[in-house]
DNA sequence: TAATTGCATTGACTTAAATCAAAAAAGGGT
DNA sequence: ACCCTTTTTTGATTTAAGTCAATGCAATTA
């Protein structure tokens, strides 16, 4: 029982997988290491397979022709990016680029192909996982046309308390940018946000230390926009 | 071969799939019909089951809690909705209403979850069919947070005109304030950019008839915004 | 042919957020 | 500590798009 085999089957899409589905997928994995600011794979690349993330942390955005860049999910230990393209066959919609040096496993389409043929429990694993994200972008999406900024990051702040499990206590794992460009605005407005958040004693924001002080007021502001 | 029949192999998900297969799914079908301006489901209803449109139209959105919607679908004869609740085994995450008087196909989801259990490559042809939304999702959020509502519309418009294989010609098939909706902006913004985009004839516009009258310009608009 | 209803347009105004520009703060490495 | 770079914050300004309110314009129906 190696490194892989414990990574692979902390993969939601891989859960439920007997040792012999684990192993025949370890058997087409390709490792691929890749510095911070490496480009993975860009805009119309390709989809000639998907990645896992074994170690680091990617981002994965789109880049307007003038320069700005929207970032659509940051990617970490235990995730999957680059599916879409593979299963319908066709290009990556977006760039991706590791924010850390991180460790890949990269699993080729045409073996993976095979692979789903032959395991239907595996097809509806993915199956689920796809859902989850469609899911994921309706709520962005949602987020993006029905919500303000401050709406936005409220949103984002209760969810990420929610994923990290540590009570009203957040640290960002990326810098206040990249925040800003996942929630679809840009830094200065962010930080004006921030700034106002904390002078309404709704949250104390310390570098990338953030406090939920007012749970309530920021499900609010979720809801009903206006800060 | 009847009617049914039909309706199912016009349906990416389903198509290439054996008629002993489709027959199969024929039989998990319920038959439901839906006026005017009916709900079909609402958000946060219990997702047991999708839909086929087998006629009608009917629109899939979000409505936030002042009464803003915002559409994220128009859903026509042959294409499905409802699928996203169904894979993942959770509630609905929009709503959805019938647009004009729709007669829909009502696939359960518990005979649908046993049939793909049994069938690997119907699940692969609904892997690539969620694959392909999520890909139009991303299309959609990219167009929220990198384009201003002129681009969306000049995207949208060349969009449709290669849909509707009419030459530069488009009729709309909803009503002015809905796409607005779909555009994620109002029904004043979307009237007065058709007006701007009329004045600089790039299109002509007149009821629900559009014609296009300077592509280059529209897709110059779409890509770098700016009218 | 009025009249009701729903849809579309126009105008005046407000506002959230982007842009431009600069200063301040925080890290990292030597 | 210091320099250099990157990130974050602050301020002044502009702008796209939303809001409010009124009007116009079909289309259907009485």
């Amino acid at each position: 029982m190696n490194k892989k085999f414990n990574i692979l089957s902390s993969i939601p899409s891989f859960s439920g997988l007997s040792e012999t589905q684990l192993e025949e997928i370890k058997q087409i994995i390709v490792n691929r290491h890749y510095n911070k600011g490496e480009i993975i794979f860009s805009d119309g690349d390709d989809g000639n397979g998907f990645y896992i993330v074994a170690k680091g942390r990617v981002k994965v955005f789109k880049a307007s022709p003038e320069g700005k860049e929207h970032i659509f999910h940051i990617v970490g230990p235990g995730e999957t990016f680059g599916q879409v393209a593979v299963y319908a066959g066709r290009s990556f919609p977006a760039n991706s680029e590791a924010i850390t040096n991180s460790h890949l496993l990269f699993i080729p389409r045409t073996a993976f192909v095979e692979l789903i043929g032959n395991n239907p429990s595996l097809a509806m694993s993915m199956l689920a996982v796809l859902s989850m994200r469609l899911r994921e972008f309706t709520v962005q999406i949602e987020n993006l046309s029905l919500k303000e900024v401050p709406g936005r990051l409220a949103s984002y702040l209760i969810y990420l308390a929610d994923e990290q499990k540590t009570g009203d206590h957040i640290s960002l794992s990326i810098s206040k940018g990249q925040l800003a460009s996942l929630l679809g605005t840009i830094p200065e407005t962010l930080s004006r946000i921030f700034a106002k958040m904390s002078s309404q004693n709704l949250i104390e924001v310390s570098g990338r230390e953030i406090e939920l002080l007012d749970r309530i007021g920021l499900e609010n502001l979720a809801k009903h926009g206006k800060l």
